[in-house]
RNA sequence: GGUCUGGUAGCUCAGUUGGAUAGAGCAACUGCCUUCUAAGCAGUCGGUCGUGAGUUCGAAUCUCGCCCAGAUCACCA
């Protein structure tokens, strides 16, 4: 392609005395329903050389017959120029096809994802920001950047003290061991309680004349729930006992529930330790005129000149804020790894407290700020309504994984695939199908999408599914075997050939991985990188049902060898891309 | 009310800096397994791209108005 621009570009100087040609040339795959590969537009030019569409595709057509010996023909269809490729170009261009990292460009990225709290397990929100997260660090590791990976651990505040008060009233000492549940799982029982508990004094206080409002500020647990928190804050020796306690139990169910789903973090922040990290910054924007205090000794920032409000950074009495923490902590990831840039994968609620986030760091003086970028992701509901983990109608992150566990093992089965497997082989099979059908389920929609899951529908095996994918690869690989125990090379030695059309398909699929790949990247999109695969697998099957290689009658040597070498380069695609999508292929279906 | 996001086939979604007759999957229907894996392939059916204007050779894509849905506008986190 860059051979024919240069071409044109030769031929629109020397000719039509015209310089920049950079916006004139658009070059795109010609569509399947047309006779060619490749598509010059020829609209833009109308504007600067005065022909018809007709007699200028025709002359450029010529031009690249005469002087591209990789053109073998073209045709013109009102405004567009139709290219036929030689086939000597697809097998150089698969020459050139490696699928691997690129290599180290030294920019450093930080991701932020999960941030759970620890009063209760996580649930299918955090299941998709999990799974945007980490594959979006995967990607950025893939165009060659240092990419960190952290989490916030919401390990504090009145929230958490409810659980643990619930615990101390209903819990008779209950704990992981003897209730045989997992941590996270234990302690969000007494989330669940608490609730109810306050809502039945609540609804006492009602009966005794109260309105709604002074009973729930008024219910007694709700008070203990205050008074556990400031002991905590007084460090309390009782009280940090039973909170380090119960936040074992749940780190340790968070650990199995994350490497279960395949993620990982380099680092965890706890809020415990980060509270009160921002303060001595707002000091810093005071000094440079960035905050201003107000006559009650409250400190704000004024952003209405960027069409934002104006909003509090530190309280009256000296406390900090939300926002005063994530400064303090963007900060605090500043000094540990100075990164230069830092994505925040959290929901789209947030999204104008991260405008906010990134205008003050920005306003600060950090030139990082500008490369910030909030992750931000739709809502999950559910066919009945929002997820709502005190009434306890949240999809369970370990029972969804479970779920698709079974029913990829239900599935396989009544297909009859599991025959000659080990019990672990079968195993790590349902695990790998089931787990990777809802990371693709969740990771092939646009972030930005609000989705409905409905458990029924989802859990798909047929059609733009992760398990179509798989299949695909266990196609492959058993061509590769097969191929490998008949002692035959998938080394294409790159003689000349005539390719079917699905060949080239195939070939022009292949080569847009990098591209895509980066558009991914770039975009902080995991989404189009399924897509991609999916069509990719799509365009596979294509070439597997027209071009056999081990069916009668069988092709020529030479061609055998071309249809091996396609398929492997097209296993080592597949297994890298959904490999930064954290869903795993295997090597028999 | 202000701001942000979304609205594409019955359902779930793609659709690169504006490019050819708007694409997939699911659902419904029709063919194809004596073997490179039918979790597949080929095909039929299905659309005033929320709506009205504008910009131009050309608009699902850009601009403006309107309609619908969601989020947000806390000294909560």
């Amino acid at each position: 392609m860059e051979q024919l621009t240069a071409i044109l570009a030769a031929h629109l100087q020397s000719t039509h005395h015209i310089e920049s040609v950079e916006n004139l040339i658009q070059w795109q795959e010609t569509r399947p329903e047309f006779e060619g590969d490749l598509t010059l537009v020829v609209f833009p030019f109308l504007k600067v050389i005065k022909k018809s569409p007709e007699q200028l595709g025709q002359e450029f057509g010529q031009l690249f017959l005469d002087h591209a010996p990789s053109v073998l023909a073209f045709n013109v269809v009102k405004g567009f120029l139709n290219l036929t490729i030689a086939s000597e170009e697809f097998v150089h261009t698969l020459q050139q096809l490696s699928f691997s990292d690129l290599p180290k460009t030294g920019k450093k990225v930080v991701v932020e994802y999960c941030s759970p709290n620890t009063n209760k397990p996580l649930h299918l929100g955090h299941v998709r920001n999990n799974l945007l997260g980490f594959s979006v660090a995967n990607l950025h590791q893939s165009i060659g950047c240092d990419v960190v990976k952290v989490q916030v651990i919401n390990d504090r505040g009145i929230h958490i003290c409810k659980s643990m008060l619930a615990w101390q009233k209903f819990g008779n000492g209950e704990t992981p061991e003897s209730s045989r549940m997992k941590g996270d799982h234990l302690v969000g029982k007494f989330y669940v309680a608490y609730d109810q508990e306050f809502k039945r004094q609540v609804k006492e206080l009602l009966e005794k004349g109260l309105t709604q409002e002074e009973a729930e500020a008024n219910a007694p647990i709700l008070l203990e729930a205050r008074e556990m928190l400031q002991k905590w804050e007084q460090g309390d020796v009782e009280v940090m006992d039973l909170w380090k306690t119960m936040n074992e139990w749940v780190f340790k169910g968070f650990e199995a529930t994350n490497q279960r789903m395949g993620v990982s973090f380099d680092k965890n922040y706890y809020e415990s330790q980060t509270y009160l990290l921002g303060k001595k910054y707002v000091e810093l924007g005071l000094e440079k005129g960035v905050f201003y205090r107000k006559d009650d000794g409250s400190v704000w920032i004024d952003l209405t000149a960027d069409g934002l409000d104006e909003k509090l950074v530190l309280r009256k009495d000296g406390t900090s804020v939300y926002i005063t923490q994530d400064i303090g902590t963007a900060l605090e990831r500043f000094e540990d790894f100075h990164m230069d840039s830092m994505i925040y994968t959290v929901g789209n609620e947030q999204d104008y407290h991260f405008k906010v986030l990134f205008k003050i760091l920005e306003k600060l003086g950090f030139e990082w700020a500008k490369n910030c970028f909030h992750l931000s992701y739709g809502m999950i509901e559910l066919p009945t309504g929002k997820m709502k983990s005190r009434e306890g109608t949240v999809v369970d992150a370990d029972d969804l994984m479970q779920e698709m566990f079974e029913v990829a093992k239900e599935r396989t089965s009544e297909l009859g695939k599991i025959d000659g497997l080990s019990e672990k082989e079968s195993h790590d099979l349902f695990e790998m199908i089931g787990l990777g059908g809802l990371k693709y389920f969740l990771l092939k929609v646009d972030p930005k999408k609000k989705m409905v899951f409905n458990p029924e529908e989802s859990i798909d095996t047929q059609g733009n599914t992760a398990t179509f994918i798989q299949y695909v690869h266990a196609r492959i690989k058993s061509i590769l075997r097969k191929a490998n125990q008949e002692g035959l090379t998938t080394r294409y030695a790159g003689e000349k050939l005539d390719l079917e059309s699905s060949e080239k398909e195939l070939v022009k699929k292949l080569n847009q991985f990098t591209s895509v790949r980066m558009e991914a990247a770039t975009q902080n999109n995991p989404g189009h990188l399924c897509n991609y695969v999916y069509d990719l697998a799509k365009t596979y099957n294509k070439f597997y049902t027209e071009c056999p290689i081990f069916k009668q009658p069988s092709p020529d040597p030479q061609t055998v060898v071309f249809r091996l070498w396609l398929n492997q380069k097209t296993a080592d695609c597949l297994k890298y891309a959904t490999g930064l999508l954290g869903i795993g292929v295997p090597e028999k279906m």
